[in-house]
DNA sequence: TGGGTTCTGTGCGCTATGCAACGCATATCT
DNA sequence: AGATATGCGTTGCATAGCGCACAGAACCCA
């Protein structure tokens, strides 16, 4: 347990609510560190524990029988797993893994179900998150089908660093295939053009975005469209894409 | 405005609520007709009325800019257009458009806002429905991405069949192709093949279905998971899938 | 220092699909 | 009856992505 992120990065739906119940919500709430690979949830099962990342990701995957698993969404700062619970069901939609290290409040599944009655923001916050989920899922559905590796690739690689809250991150070739559904030297490919084109540079799993902008323009709009999509319903940005908006004036 | 249905096929959403809050729905109800390609609603739009098919079913599809539209669920007289009201929520996440054409219960949004306050059971239904929705969803999103035109086609037309309380309906293979992003020559070819295997038989739109069972073992996994899931949460089959599960015992 | 492991680069053949076009058959309209 | 539109079968060509396989490079550990 470490709390050392705390003043610095917090999570943004947290921060959304008024401050009688983020304190209501936070006494219960215990700050867990996010170890890279775990699984926190299984499809099929129930959620005994929620989170809040604070840094870190969880990536959300559907697994088909045969097949490696797809990402459907990724977690940060910005959202949180378990969001269906403020539909009262404790049942887990799909599986849940960490793809970045971090940190992140955890609450328990029966504290939040009760603080839930009480809060009237809480639910409303987190009906828009799930809201927000929604479109998100059938966008990179369709994303996942009709756009190419290079540019999801690129989609990717600045969701996570958007949520990473760094220009370094772990991720190997095989992983980031994993997560797009594609084979592994299809992404080499990929990557190695970007890196020629100084998009990114990698070496042995460590990653790290040099042209932010130009990265921007070789992905698909379904980059932007995410954002958009929550900036509609769950206002101001965070601190962090907000810092960005303000360092890349004039994005298409 | 028709009621022809009324008695012998109707909702099973509205069927699952207890009898008075079912009264006081369809008191705010009126019947309307589905007609064939009709957009219900646009994304990025408030609702204006909600549907829940008697017969008929709808579409709920996104589109991404310089493609056809992809399907990414069907709603049918199991379901409800515009359930994510429930989270107290008026946008539309998917535009909808009319697959088959039928009839449905309509609502007016304020009508159904004003209901949920007073109704937990309605609460809860449409609560499992939108979480129902959400696994099929991204189920959805893996199957169009891993699966093959063939099995695709084979739920499709399950799934239709299903809805459609039919053997026959309206579908050409241009349509087809729209729905599952595939273009329509594949889409020849796969309904060839079913043709010639008798699993089902057409021409010049009418597509009749001749084999079901056959059809069915054609098909991917998902048919049977999005039953199974809508099962486990919406407790009772439907009359007509219950009728179904009678008559082909011994389903994998 | 050396051997194993992990990560990455690359090549080859194949398939599914995309795009485009043509022609025939059937339905619909006037 | 003839003209037009629609649905369907087919063909040809281009290519993205797959599966597989192998080799080099960087790293790790003993």
């Amino acid at each position: 347990m470490s709390t050392h992120a705390e003043s610095t990065i917090t999570n943004h739906l947290i921060e959304l609510l008024p401050a009688q119940e983020r304190l209501l919500l936070l006494r219960h709430c215990e700050v867990v560190e996010l170890q890279f690979g775990i699984v926190l949830c299984e499809h099929n099962q129930e959620y005994r524990h929620l989170y809040f990342p604070m840094s870190g990701f969880i990536s959300l995957v559907t697994k088909l029988s045969g097949h490696k698993p797809l990402e459907m969404c990724v977690i940060g700062n910005e959202g949180m797993l378990g969001v269906t619970m403020v539909l009262g069901l404790s049942n887990v939609p799909m599986q849940a893994v960490v793809q970045g290290k971090g940190t992140a409040w955890r609450i328990d599944v029966g504290e939040l179900q009760q603080l839930l009655r009480h809060c009237p923001h809480l639910r409303k916050i987190l009906s828009q998150y799930l809201f927000v989920l929604m479109v998100q899922l059938s966008q990179s559905a369709a994303c996942a089908h009709f756009h190419e590796i290079d540019q999801r690739l690129a989609r990717w690689l600045l969701m996570s660093q958007d949520r990473a809250h760094s220009n370094e991150f772990h991720l190997t070739h095989q992983f980031l295939a994993d997560m797009l559904g594609v084979r592994r030297s299809g992404v080499t490919v990929a990557a190695g053009l970007m890196q020629q084109h100084e998009l990114i540079q990698y070496s042995r799993g460590k990653i790290s975005i040099t042209d932010r902008t130009a990265l921007k323009r070789a992905s698909c709009e379904c980059y932007q469209s995410a954002i958009d999509e929550y900036q509609r319903l769950l206002g101001k940005p965070t601190p962090d894409s907000a810092r960005r908006l303000l360092t890349e004036q004039g994005t298409p």
